[in-house]
DNA sequence: CATCTAATTAGATATATATCAAAATAATAG
DNA sequence: CTATTATTTTGATATATATCTAATTAGATG
């Protein structure tokens, strides 16, 4: 069954709960055992949709079924309620669900629109693009060595004729700093 | 916008959470702060399709924004994602879930189905159903009061021919008790 | 003011899915 | 074995919605 296969573990706790009826057929059970026509009953809906929701509830493990003669009696899996809620909960699981992003494709697509091979086509106008940019510039500079504003400016100009205005930049957003007209990586 | 009115609070948390693109924008947010353009870049998604999701995000208070130039600036609201997560979980706020549900629906059909007035048409074969009309029948006897077996019979016999079957029922469903012939309800 | 860029809105489309009626299955009673 | 009852499966349908392109809006720059 296709609705199975997801990605990500939590993401068919959130789609077993996104739906109202199912909603009201895990409340009801909680705060009992129901079979699936007094749901249908409780619910006012048929019970072949009654079963279908049922179906899904238990394929995420949210509900089990014990039967009593051609009667199934539903019930709540509490301890899979409270660890799969434990584990959509924290901040850390979050960062999870972008598990398979590459995550530096930004930076790689904007340097890849910027640059023309070491050449910087142009200054990016927004904060956000420039940054990424002034980072990648940064690296072309030692980490513990001491530079002049003319050596300053020849590494720069390599890469674009304005590098006034990119000394300045990195300045500004830290990445570089300067005494008495000497500059060094932060 | 319809989607703002569900009749539970809940549901619209589950239902912003359900969808993948959306998981995954929550969890490029807990790591940062980011534009629409750069979630685009990172889900390789069109800005309107971001755009969209982050709408339904911020619908349920998960998401804020703060403008710098043209570009909107997103992030998670934590505070919201725990206030919204801890309403949730309990076992409580479940079952609020069936707030609206009338709670007794499913035995005034039983009974509904099963009764002619105070006649009792058939004993019903589930036992669920039983334990409904089981319920009902007991009603019919004094809390305090001690009865005979041929108190308990004339009482049950009002209702159905087969009071000794009804008798029995009883006690096995623990509504009535007895001791040396004489039955009491529990 | 004209232009550019980032974001949003509108409109279109395709996929997913909630629901129901009808048919099939399963368990029990007679 | 046949009939009955509870559930599930199947098939059909209507609604919801995720996504895209094109058009629009809103700031910023020259």
């Amino acid at each position: 069954m296709a609705s199975l296969e997801f990605s990500f573990p939590s993401i068919s706790f959130f789609k077993a709960l996104s739906d109202e009826s199912r909603l009201k057929i895990v409340g009801a059970l909680a705060a009992n055992e129901r079979s699936v026509e007094e749901l249908a009953t409780l619910l006012d809906l048929r019970a072949p949709t009654v079963s279908h929701h049922l179906a899904k509830l238990k394929e995420v493990g949210l509900v089990d079924m014990r039967s009593e003669g051609t009667t199934h009696i539903y019930h709540l899996v509490m301890s899979e309620v409270r660890s799969l809620a434990k584990r959509v909960l924290s901040l850390d699981s979050m960062e999870t669900f972008t598990e398979d992003v590459v995550p530096d494709a930004w930076e790689r697509k904007i340097l890849g629109d910027f640059f023309d091979g070491q050449r910087l086509k142009e200054i990016p106008a927004s904060r956000k693009k420039r940054e990424v940019v002034l980072r990648w510039l940064v690296e072309r500079f030692n980490a513990g060595k001491r530079y002049t504003e003319k050596e300053v400016n020849a590494i720069i100009g390599k890469h674009h004729p304005d590098f006034a205005t990119l000394r300045r930049e990195l300045i500004c957003a830290k990445l570089l700093a300067r005494e008495s007209g000497i500059y060094w990586r932060t």
